[in-house]
DNA sequence: TAACTTTACTTAACACTGTTAATTATACAG
DNA sequence: CTGTATAATTAACAGTGTTAAGTAAAGTTA
């Protein structure tokens, strides 16, 4: 038998052919100005062919912005995270987090800007990579609080707070790049280093 | 004569009528659903004669943010500023932008978040709303150092340090919702309270 | 008042968008 | 070889931003 599976398997490589042609697309042209006849060209189909794999538009984008929240966390697990300095470890990895969004800027803004307008909250509930994301956040500040590095703060609200801070800083470093900041590495440590100051015991 | 100065005024009139039209729209189904012939409609005139006051829709929009602007520095500048307690100062303040950003969520985004991807960087230029309200905020933590509230720090980074995080914040709970946030205020205090402490002499 | 000019606005059109329904081609099973 | 499911296509719809050409009204001058 076997051709079930060559056909199956032959369907999947296309839809990632799609998926990857929509990211390349998505990035570099911005999503609004990529139009699924623009997809279809890059991949040599038809575009309602796009439509047998994904249900639309914004399903393309999710399904996008999925795979960057995956590479992202698989960036931030790769931190060695030696325990014995659970405030490094947190710098370390804040660092990482907008380092990542200023190496695909447009990634993270499809991701946390512009497909929560697309598709509403999604993303952040029970079980997705974005919940997966945060996890690793909450479980580093409290570590932070176990071992009396921080004063008793509450870890939910803390975790929170940490990353409207880097979350900020990477979406006005991607937005404005004209603005006059002073050196980008020094305002990114500032923002990180003052929140942790702030939260020391 | 006065009918020259009587049309002037007519045409400035309907000017204001496409603004605040596009305004409505743009806030309430957001920048990319409202089309030029919705804000036709509802002025009443045909879609084309938008284009003899607007250049086209992106400077509609920039208008539109323009008025943003000016009304958030109008909240700022309203905040009794007593310079006896400027870290208190400083925390109304923060309290306020985030405040005024979810308040007008849609307009918020449009002026910080979607405006830059259309209008390259413009908006926080030399003589721009913009960047009169960052020196307010300059200002602000210029003050709490020269009063030894806070210690030596770099002025300028700082100040980008703090819109970092009042933005971040900001952003955060518009764009989701649906996240199980710690109660609001807290998460915004949290914010606040954090940076401050972390800037402390 | 009559003819001319400027201004304000509209109509028609172009090339493009996301998406659906109907249709064709392809590959498989019996 | 025939019938059937699957995959992909073509055609079409209603909508988009924007431009060019045309029209109606108002102002100016004789």
């Amino acid at each position: 038998m076997g051709t079930k599976e060559r056909r199956a398997r032959e369907k999947e490589q296309l839809q990632r052919q799609i998926l990857s042609a929509a990211r390349e697309l998505f990035v570099n042209e911005g999503y609004e100005n990529v139009s699924m006849r623009k997809i279809a060209d890059k991949i040599e189909y038809s575009p309602t062919a796009i439509y047998l794999y994904f249900k639309d538009k914004a399903d393309l984008l999710d399904s996008v912005c999925k795979e960057t929240l995956l590479s992202l966390l698989n960036t931030l697990e790769l931190l060695n995270r030696d325990k014995s300095n659970p405030i490094e470890t947190l710098r370390k990895s804040g660092r990482a987090y907008v380092e990542f969004g200023l190496q695909y800027p447009q990634d993270y803004k499809l991701t946390f800007v512009i497909r929560p307008q697309f598709q509403q909250g999604l993303g952040l509930g029970e079980g997705s990579v974005g919940e997966r994301v945060f996890n690793y956040l909450r479980a580093m500040v409290s570590e932070c609080v176990r071992q009396q590095a921080f004063r008793q703060v509450d870890v939910e609200t803390t975790g929170q707070a940490l990353w409207s801070a880097v979350h900020g800083v990477t979406l006005l470093l991607i937005d404005f790049p004209d603005f006059p900041w002073t050196e980008k590495d020094k305002l990114i440590d500032t923002v990180i280093d003052t929140m942790i100051e702030g939260l020391k015991a």
